[in-house]
DNA sequence: CGGATCGAC
DNA sequence: CTATGTCGATCCG
């Protein structure tokens, strides 16, 4: 193995990346119910690596055959930055540094790898190459080192006749202005359960306790790995084969989406209990669930309430969270959600960490911080950035002046946040008004025969037939993307004037997009819809709910400090007279395509001027009805909803800003009659448990589907269904006991009752 | 608006 | 001889 090499990339800062690697249970659940036997989980000691023609895996297992003791030692965890610089021009061929992260894979960074890094990383290249995967990871870094190339002249010449002092002076002015933004009145947490997957499996089979073990749906690629798997070097995205290769003793099994699906619910249910109002009075209106295993909650009222501090309301929760689940999880506590989920790595098995509400000791937290570790900034960026030696948030502040003179490509203004630590504060639930699109694809192996593209064109139209259906929505616009076999990414989009949702639409509309590309060699093949038309959207019924006055004069009061962003906080108080009591069809109403949708996306000026003088230009604020969003907004949950939303803190300098109103305090007026929008039924209840019916409603007709789609496609589909539901529907109730014990009267329905029912359910499993 | 890319889980 | 699916954001033309 190649050495002069690794004195330039040995310590790979590796440290992070996502614990569980998603994954989606469509092809492991294909085979009927997930692998629950009363036997032994599904494990597939398989046949010693395979000697295949390249011995490279003979020798990845042969530099592995004796790590250092998995279990005995923590990872060795040299600090140190990434470097991507080929210093190691000397041998022949050297494969690029970049591409070898790129193949490491999208974890590489995570916690408790193996020590040597380094040497994995460029076997795992040599077993690759070749592979039409290889290629195109190649092909896309290639693309990177050609922007950056441009970037650097773009940055050379910019430089010579710029004036750096005074691109640094605006930036600090920039820093000032951001500066008087930063809010540190929330306590935020971010919980992430520790290797979620692998864990859930150790309680199902004790025995797979510390052994080296991989969780994934099939013979593809691993979604999790134990940590004494990882300690071998095998992580989340390896590809399985690989991670036998590194640990032969490697014990492989499935995913049971049951038993994820349920343990989700059981946590999620916990945490809501801390994520509300002082009075407790919106439990779990504080909280924002960010995937099956993790979620941010804001238990500033919690801890008001009960009178403690919040490290000591952390501990709680994760006890509590042990207890009831058996599952450990990790937490980091901080003043915004960014912060939060930086922190809840730091002391990752089942730990926790409070970073200071202090700005210096929050910026000295920063300085030193890889800039990787920031969420939104992936392996590109991440390249990018250390082109101009930014590889730590304390660089951001170095060289303000270079990432003004590339402002237009590496966003100063939001970097500059990242510097002082600044994120979002609004911690709420996943609103279905925010959601985009709706879609759904397939991976096969690579196929050509027309006859059996339109077959996947079929299956995936129905799929998004039966999505669209179950969500309550219809689209403008369809989206076919299709991925060559080479693994090139094309898609292909036409709007139809009227939203369209049924297959026979759909499918036409797809088959038009296709027909233009064929001849093709495909392995995936996908159909979206966007420009959205909410079918569940406030009925004129509703609309006078939110048409109420009282409802309508808690709109202006209540603007939060907005996250970082905002040139001009000032005047983003005044023109705020705009409520938009009724229709929220007046979204899709069309009028200005401008206003609404496209109100993140195009601001009112050229989002060019951010260079350095960006004076601060006031915009007409763009605001988004608001009706049904603080209806739903309040809403606990979402059924089927997907997750992520804008991972920075900043958008552009234009205040589109995310009118984030807080929409807790509320009218807890207790006797009120509202109409469910999903069942249309009068309830008796108060927004709180209206709130909780829509949910428990919006749930149920997703489980009507699932099983609907059960008799109609056939069990294979069926379980499909549900395991998209376990990994989509972070919220939402589960089929099965927990499900069928929801009470939809009941005004509290998601809390009392049923959440004990839900616990148990766990806990039967 | 359509297309491509990045990032996240 | 591996590498999903689903979605949001952004940038470009």
């Amino acid at each position: 193995m190649p050495s002069s090499v690794d004195s330039a990339l040995s310590k790979g800062d590796i440290l992070e990346g996502s614990e569980e690697i998603a994954t989606t249970g469509h092809e492991n659940s294909d085979k009927g119910a997930p692998v629950d036997e009363p036997t032994a989980p599904s494990v597939s000691l398989n046949d010693p690596p395979r000697s295949s023609s390249k011995d490279i895996v003979a020798a990845i297992a042969n530099h592995y055959a004796s790590p250092s003791k998995p279990g005995s030692t923590g990872p060795t965890i040299t600090a140190s930055r990434p470097n991507f610089r080929n210093k190691n021009s000397g041998e022949g061929k050297e494969l690029d540094a970049h591409l070898l992260r790129r193949l490491a894979g999208p974890s590489v960074g995570k916690a408790g790898l193996a020590r040597d890094q380094t040497e994995i990383t460029r076997l795992i290249a040599r077993a690759s190459e070749g592979s039409k995967y290889y290629e195109n990871e190649k092909r896309k870094s290639e693309e990177v080192e050609k922007k950056i190339e441009g970037l650097l002249k773009l940055r050379d010449t910019q430089r010579a006749m710029a004036d750096i002092p005074r691109l640094e002076a605006s930036a600090d002015k920039i820093i000032a202005e951001l500066e008087a933004t930063r809010d540190l009145s929330q306590t935020i947490v971010h919980v992430d359960m520790d290797s979620f997957y692998a864990s859930i499996e150790v309680l199902r089979d004790p025995s797979l306790a510390n052994k080296p073990f991989g969780v994934g749906s099939n013979n593809g690629v691993l979604s999790t790995a134990s940590y004494s798997a990882r300690a071998f070097g095998v992580r989340s995205g390896m590809a399985t084969y690989i991670a036998k290769a590194l640990c032969p003793s490697l014990i492989v099994v499935h995913m049971d989406w049951e038993r994820i699906g349920a343990a989700s619910e059981a946590v999620m249910d916990i945490l809501r209990e801390y994520a509300g109002d002082p009075d407790g009075s919106m439990e779990g209106t504080g909280m924002d669930v960010a995937g099956v295993d993790e979620a941010y909650v804001n238990i500033t009222g919690y801890c008001k309430a009960h009178e403690i501090g919040a490290e000591e309301c952390v501990e709680r929760i994760r006890a509590q969270i042990f207890e009831e689940t058996k599952l450990t999880a990790s937490a980091g506590i901080a003043p915004n959600k960014m912060l939060a989920k930086i922190c809840s790595e730091r002391n990752k098995p089942n730990g926790q960490y409070a970073l200071s509400f202090d700005p210096d000791a929050i910026k000295e937290f920063m300085r030193v911080l890889p800039i990787r570790r920031i969420p939104g900034i992936g392996r590109v960026t991440e390249r990018l950035l250390d082109a101009v030696e930014i590889r730590t948030c304390g660089d951001i502040y170095t060289h303000r002046a270079t990432l003004a003179l590339l402002d237009k490509h590496l966003h100063l203004r939001e970097k500059l946040a990242v510097y002082l630590g600044l994120g979002s504060t609004q911690v709420k639930p996943w609103a279905r008004e925010s959601r985009k699109s709706v879609g759904a694809e397939r991976t096969f192996r690579a196929i050509e025969d027309p006859a059996k593209i339109q077959e996947k064109l079929e299956l995936v139209t129905r799929e998004l037939e039966g999505d669209l259906e179950r969500l309550g929505f219809a689209g403008h616009t369809v989206t076919l993307k299709l991925k060559l076999d080479t693994f090139e990414a094309r898609s292909r989009a036409k709007s139809a004037r009227k939203p369209v949702r049924k297959y026979d639409e759909l499918l036409a509309i797809g088959q038009e997009l296709l027909a233009h590309e064929l001849p093709l060699r495909l392995r995936l093949l996908g159909l979206r819809v966007t420009n959205l038309k909410d079918l569940r959207a406030p009925e004129t019924g509703i609309k006078r709910f939110f048409g109420n006055p009282q409802e309508a004069a808690i709109r202006p009061a209540k603007r939060r400090k907005l996250d970082v962003e905002n040139s001009d906080g000032k005047d983003a108080m005044k023109e705020e007279p705009i409520y938009i009591l009724d229709d929220e069809s007046e979204d899709d109403a069309d009028e200005q395509p401008q206003t609404k949708r496209a109100a993140t996306a195009t601001p009112e000026k050229p989002r060019t001027q951010s260079l350095p003088d960006v004076e601060a230009v006031p915009r007409a604020s763009s605001h988004e009805p608001m009706g049904s969003q603080e209806f739903f907004a309040a809403t606990s949950n979402q059924p089927l909803g997907k997750r992520k939303r804008q991972p920075s803190p900043s958008h552009r300098d234009d205040d589109s800003d995310d009118i984030e109103e807080v929409v807790r305090h509320k009218s807890d007026k207790s006797s009120e009659q509202h109409i469910c929008p999903i069942c249309s039924k009068t309830l008796q209840t108060d927004n709180a448990g209206l709130n909780a019916h829509v949910d428990w409603c919006l749930s149920r007709s997703a489980i009507l589907e699932a099983s609907a789609s059960a008799s109609t496609s056939g069990p294979s589909d069926a379980a499909k269904s549900l395991a998209a539901q376990s990994k989509k529907a972070t919220g939402a109730k589960k089929t099965g006991p927990a499900a069928t014990t929801a009470k939809p009267g009941s005004s509290k329905g998601s809390t009392k009752g049923g959440k004990a029912d839900i616990r148990l359910a766990w806990k039967v499993l």
